[in-house]
DNA sequence: TCAAAAGTGTTCATCCTACACCCATGC
DNA sequence: GCATGGGTGTAGGATGAACACTTTTGA
């Protein structure tokens, strides 16, 4: 504490930017709550909450996100920090941002409930207070960019999904549709997942095959540095 | 200063990792410099300082070198928030890493004076403080990509250069020897460069055009979202 | 029997890589 | 005249994009 106890303190927030995959609508959703305290209460926000002294920032940033969501294990990465001067009218607040990817029915179930969270399609998002709609934006972006270097797709759907339901996803994450035939053939010389003796029967007469992943292909995969381009 | 007071607060530090292309060890150097004060003084650093009140973040990372180096204009991007518990062993403190990249030519004659600043080869990179080895990694990391995504090589050499003397730096970014017929194909490829009617002499008989940007094919470029694998 | 989504191969163009010799010049 | 780094072209392989029809089955 002395040796630098001449200079300024500041708050410093962690603010979450959650995605989840609605395969319904076939889009990417977010996880927004309103704010239920001053400034700008009753606003929409991204998940967010105040360091506190006895925690390192990653270890803030997964308290939050369980506080709100009940959540643990989940995909989250430090996204970047926002430290303009006048972001929060309400007072100086250094802001750093982590995205995370969360398959939406393992979650959706307590937290809407417990919290007022709601998870909203990309393209209906509101207007969120401060500079939160900057933070999505650049989320987006690094999500489009990890999507093609990590295989960080399947953190987004459940544990069994089907291949129709993956292109789904990435076309969503890259807001364009894709070639059924290319999308397969690549994903599958990776040699990454692991068929099942199961069809997946709701979306279609014919059934599309499950798969899984086959965890020890990934990691040898994630070791020499592949590239995930679907 | 209401709304939050009750959450703590915490010094807010920005380092910086300097890159410099030095043309004689075709290598990348650091700018590091030997701590003058405690924590750790007399060890080797990297540039940094402590955000003030009256200043963005961004800010604050282009005063610290600008004080330490008397440089401006330089390319500057936010790299990472390090904010483990322990970190620096003198207090909690929150560092905000950027990297720059800088003409070496241009700089050192005042700053290693001025700072006992030192350009030092990467190969060659003595222990530093607290976890700035970390930061110089992921720094370095980060250059590799945006390398390839953006013509940054530039800001590391001076106005007029070579096309040898541009493969050169690409080689050291990369730590790999590259096909000179290859990359000089795709460089002029991107049509970015403006030939000059002078060569360079020095390091040659025969004597190596000089090239220069050309702002306005640069700027188009980057707006199109281009590729600059190399 | 038909509607709806799943699944399957081939062709063509493009890009990347590998590779070896001549050029210009100062000493 | 020779040593040194600068400059040039091509051929083969790999990769990515475009594209249409058959299969399955519940209603």
């Amino acid at each position: 504490m002395s040796y630098y106890s001449e200079h300024e303190k500041f708050h410093v927030a962690v603010d979450s930017i959650i995605f989840g995959y609605d395969e319904e609508g076939r889009e990417l959703n977010l996880l927004l709550l309103k704010r239920n305290f001053q400034p700008a209460k009753g606003e929409w926000s991204l998940m967010g909450g105040f360091l506190k002294n006895n925690e390192g920032v990653d270890e803030a940033a997964k308290r939050i996100l369980n506080q709100l969501t009940g959540l643990s294990n989940v995909y989250m990465e430090q996204l970047y920090s926002f430290g303009e001067l006048n972001r929060d009218p309400g007072a100086r607040i250094i802001s750093i941002a982590y995205f995370a990817l969360i398959k939406i029915n393992a979650s959706d179930l307590e937290l809407v409930k417990t919290h007022g969270a709601t998870w909203i399609p990309i393209s209906a998002m509101p207007q969120l207070i401060f500079d939160h709609s900057a933070m999505v934006e650049r989320a987006l972006k690094k999500l489009q960019v990890r999507a093609r270097t990590q295989p960080i797709g399947f953190e987004l759907l459940p544990d069994k999904f089907t291949i129709p339901q993956l292109q789904g996803l990435y076309e969503a994450i890259y807001s364009k549709t894709l070639d059924k035939r290319n999308f397969r053939r690549k994903l599958l010389a990776m040699d990454l997942l692991e068929k099942l003796e199961e069809k997946e029967k709701e979306s279609s007469r014919k059934g599309a095959w499950y798969y899984r992943f086959d965890a020890n292909k990934y990691q040898d995969l994630l070791k020499r540095g592949f590239n995930f381009e679907l």
